[in-house]
RNA sequence: GCCGAGGUGGCGAAAUUGGCAGACGCACUAGACUUAGGAUCUAGCGUCGAAAGACGUGCGAGUUCGAGUCUCGCCCUCGGCACCA
């Protein structure tokens, strides 16, 4: 054992141990539990960030964790390689998309096995192989056969900026997912896969999971849902000045509206329909020219670039139909109206500006009636009785709408009702009568999954001028990318110009025929790739069956939050599809989520060209307030810099490469530090002067060991008396093992470290001299500093590995002896003489030494024997003692 | 605007869930060793105070013998959503 600790060769020594002796190949085995841990797959840009080293170390300490407890553990790691990125880099640089993601691939494994993450790499998989993307298009075929993939033409998000097409999910917030920038729409045939056939489900599967998810997850995967439970309301459409009912008749003479407040129909004072409503667009030639107008205005402004930050001003205008609200009879105007959206619900609403925001601000801009249906129960209970109440047919002074639940009035036959009750019979009563019925919507759209890119796995499906859309037979796949393909960046499918690609025989006729030039969403090979890990070389099947049975679904999952309405939606959704299929046989993948915070770092930009200025003490200067706050930068040449917290990466010029962090501290004091630093699920905001403590720390543990492994290297069994200070020893060594283990069950990787710091500083000041320490003291001190190193494992393993060997005194690790993670002895653990704290009116005054089982009535007569106690209670009315035992002793007086 | 999370030393944070606030670490201060220190060791380090002591977990109330923790009201910060009928 070297006399210092030097981190490139033991980290180097280890990680070459591990590959030659397969220490995390895992496979099936009926004699232990098994347990999946995964991480979400990196995109190979090539380059390591520090966000993936947190995600991946938190994993790794996981799967060590784990395996020491003796689970069969599963931890797997591959690509997500298909993206715009590949594409970008051959635009820009002329490369070729493949050649650049299997160049990265190799980088960037490399500098993951440099941080000695134990994966088994022999299962990775990478989304741009054929071999993989194979079963994309198989899982779409089966998707087309079960009625779950259909194509139809549709507004979708653009992203100008990118050229690229998104889904709902991608274009959150009315922003690109991926560059930020403002998302419009545009007009385009695309294939869509039926995520709202599963919306309930999707919806219902959270609660069995919902305790071991982050509940911000869960939230937004509800919310992103949006079940609303209402009804359907068919109002008649009128054509004044005659009344005629529209030619065509049967439902188009109706307008379907969605409501979840039936119970203030009789407050509604107009139809609001979307500008691309079809009774707009069948009564366009009977329009005035205005109406006309202003309809075509309000849809070519809904194709604009979505601004959220400020707010859309209410517009609409009347477009001279009349329709009938089947309750009361009464004919009221139809408008068209910029609120109301087409996607949702029917398109159409009924307004109820009484008691509905949007409809009140719509009626006062327009200056429509607003009626009051609703009072709550406490003004009525105030009124004398709602028959007397003159009923107040205006709240036009008021300034909002009344939106709560509360008791019916000026609704004919239902006045005096409970709103939560008329809405039940309400919507029972339309549907009797033939003009309504219950229903339920959802904000959740189907995903749309085609990309006009050519760097993804090509849809498996052909057109045929005599047969129409035909699936690509099962034996044909995959449907391969063509090597060359002129990639422009327009927007158009780049595959669209590879004759020898699109150009194919119909399945079906064998005639000429030409296949889908569009490619699929990457995250179609995101949502099933961990099964992939399970059985990774299965040529015929995604993955086969029984083994899948075995491994997933998945125990443990660690990634960012930016996903919790992308890939957590759509996993959870092809899960269910793969569950249909016969492939798997639950409903959900993922048994235990942890969503762990960014690591951002300061960035700088030059204020007047906005360029970024790289952060090296050499070029910024900054001053700070109190809080560490930048309030000023400037760069050493006197210019102006702007300054911002962003996620960091080097190419954001605002933080270490990771690689070079473990080329000067060692992977394993880069690991300890990242886990040490915050909470996992908080945001790190990156500060490298905290990475020499841990350094600092493993250098203490080093010497330690160095200093005792000789004593212990001479055999030491416990003595049955010991003394006080060896049983402190072992006292403190097994409430760590109590604090670590409840630590990581719980996923809290900051708490353990601390514990185990702890553990190391009370071995240090041990004060015994190794040479003469007797066999007592050696056992305490071999069982404190293997259990430290055993503990000390999951967070830096190669140093652990190390001195594990040393302690054993031969070249074996604790991998090759199957070492297993040391067991709490509750007995060891109990303090015997515990400080106990004595307050006098919850104050803190004097402390009492005494045994932790000592009974209540001695703990309070030590309490007043203490001489400090005595002088305060003296001549005061002791009015109450309290007793905690074991904890703390409270004497309250009086005088 | 609506929803969610949070506010504890100079900084990152702990606090067995109502029982000694600030563990552990960073930064800092003083000293020791040293040719040297960005190594190591020792001591200190919430605020005021010479000390005794007092005060102290965003602010204000409340419950309790006792509140960082529970209740109510307010302020602020950070995230999410974007007219979802």
């Amino acid at each position: 054992m070297d006399e210092k600790y030097f981190p490139k060769k033991v980290e180097q020594k280890w990680q070459k141990k591990w590959v030659e002796s397969g220490a995390f190949e895992a496979e099936i085995d009926d004699t232990k539990p098994k347990f999946y841990q995964l991480e979400m797959l990196p995109y190979p840009s090539g380059n390591l960030h520090m966000g993936h080293v947190r995600n991946y170390t938190a994993g790794d300490v996981v799967a060590w964790y784990k395996r020491l407890k003796g689970f069969n553990v599963l931890h797997p790691i591959g690509w997500d390689s298909f993206g715009q990125p590949a594409e970008d880099a051959a635009i820009k640089r002329g490369v070729n998309p493949r050649e650049w993601t299997e160049n990265n691939i190799v980088a960037m494994r490399g500098k993951l096995e440099r941080l000695g993450l134990s994966f088994d790499w022999r299962r990775q998989m990478a989304a741009h192989r054929p071999e993989y993307y194979k079963f994309d298009q198989w899982f779409f075929l089966k998707m087309y056969e079960m009625g779950l993939a259909y194509k139809k033409a549709t507004q979708v998000n653009w992203c100008e900026h990118d050229q690229a097409t998104l889904s709902n999910e991608q274009a959150s917030g009315g922003l690109c997912w991926r560059c930020g920038n403002s998302v419009t729409k545009k007009n385009l045939e695309q294939w869509f896969l039926k995520t709202t056939a599963y919306a309930d489900e999707l919806i219902d599967g959270l609660a069995p999971i919902e305790a071991d998810w982050p509940p911000a997850v869960v939230k937004r995967q509800r919310d992103w849902i949006g079940r609303s439970e209402g009804a359907y309301v068919d109002f008649a459409v009128r054509v004044p000045p005659s009344d005629v009912i529209a030619a065509d008749g049967g439902m188009q003479n109706l307008i379907r509206v969605f409501t979840t407040r039936i119970d203030t129909i009789y407050g509604v004072n107009a139809i609001v329909i979307a500008a691309e409503h079809p009774i707009a667009e069948e009564f366009k030639s009977w329009f005035a020219s205005e109406v006309a107008a202003k309809i075509g205005a309000m849809r070519a402004e809904k194709l604009k670039p979505t601004d959220y930050e400020t707010e859309v001003e209410k517009d609409g205008i009347d477009t001279g139909l009349k329709a009938v609200n089947p309750f009361s009879g009464e004919e009221l105007p139809v408008w068209v109206g910029n609120y109301v959206m087409m996607e949702y619900g029917t398109g159409a609403v009924m307004s109820v500006p009484g008691h509905d925001e949007r409809d009140f601000e719509f009626a006062k801009k327009f200056g429509l009636p607003i009626k009051k249906v609703i009072e709550s129960i406490e003004s009525v209970e105030s009124d004398e009785s709602i028959e007397s109440t003159n009923p107040r047919d205006s709240i036009d002074s008021q300034d909002s709408a009344f939106t709560d639940y509360g008791v019916m009035i000026n609704s004919a036959e239902w006045t005096g009702k409970s709103t939560v009750d008329a809405k039940k019979e309400m919507a029972v009563f339309a549907a009797e009568n033939g003009f309504g019925e219950t229903a339920v919507t959802y904000r959740l759209r189907d995903w749309g999954v085609s990309r006009q890119r050519f760097w993804g796995s090509p849809i498996p499906i052909i057109y045929c001028d005599k047969c129409g859309v035909v699936p690509e037979k099962y034996e044909n796949l995959p449907v391969a990318l063509p090597e060359n393909a002129p990639l422009t960046g327009t927007g158009e499918s780049p595959l669209a110009r590879v004759p020898e690609f699109f150009e194919t025989k119909c399945p079906t006729c064998d005639g000429p025929a030409h296949r889908e030039t569009d490619t699929m969403d990457t995250f179609i090979d995101s949502s099933w790739y961990f099964f992939r890990y399970t059985d990774p070389t299965n040529p015929v099947l995604p993955f086969s069956e029984d083994v899948a049975a075995y491994w997933t679904p998945v125990d443990q999952y660690i990634g960012g939050d930016d996903h919790a309405v992308m890939h957590l939606i759509y996993t959870r959704f092809w899960t269910k599809v793969m569950r249909d299929i016969g492939l798997v046989k639950f409903d959900e993948p993922v048994k235990r989520l942890l969503t762990q915070g960014m690591v951002v770092g300061e960035t700088f930009f030059d204020d007047e060209t906005g360029k970024r200025v790289y952060h090296t003490p050499e070029n910024v200067v900054t001053t700070r307030d109190a809080k560490g706050k930048i309030t000023d930068a400037k760069s050493t040449d006197g210019k102006l810099l702007k300054h911002a917290i962003e996620r960091m990466s080097k190419s954001k010029g605002n933080g270490v490469d990771p690689d070079e962090m473990v080329e000067i501290y060692g992977a394993d004091a880069a690991r300890l530090f990242v886990m040490f630093a915050a909470p996992i699920e908080h945001e790190l905001v990156w500060n490298e002067a905290g990475i020499e403590g841990a350094v600092r720390f493993l250098q203490r543990v080093w010497r330690l060991v160095g200093k005792w492994k000789d004593a212990l290297a001479q055999p030491a069994t416990p003595a049955g008396e010991s003394s006080e200070h060896t049983r402190a020893l072992r006292r403190k060594t097994h409430q760590t093992i109590k604090r670590v283990t409840d630590s990581l069950e719980s996923l809290q990787f900051n708490t353990p470290v601390a514990a185990l710091m702890e553990l190391t500083n009370a071995i240090s000041d041990f004060e015994v001299e190794p040479s003469g320490a007797s066999e007592d003291e050696r056992h305490s001190v071999r069982e404190a500093l293997t259990g430290l190193v055993l503990m000390l494992m999951p967070f830096a393993p190669h140093v652990a590995e190390e001195i594990y060997s040393v302690l054993l005194g031969n070249e074996e690790g604790m991998v090759a002896n199957g070492a297993r993670f040391p067991e709490f002895d509750a007995g060891l653990a109990k303090a015997e003489g515990v400080e106990i704290p004595v307050q006098v009116n919850g104050k803190l005054r004097s402390r009492i030494t005494a045994s932790p089982e000592a009974a209540n009535e001695d703990l309070e007569a030590m309490a007043f024997a203490d001489a400090k106690i005595a002088e305060l209670v003296a001549g005061k009315d002791v009015v109450k003692v309290v007793v905690v035992p074991g904890r703390l002793v409270n004497i309250v007086v009086r005088g």
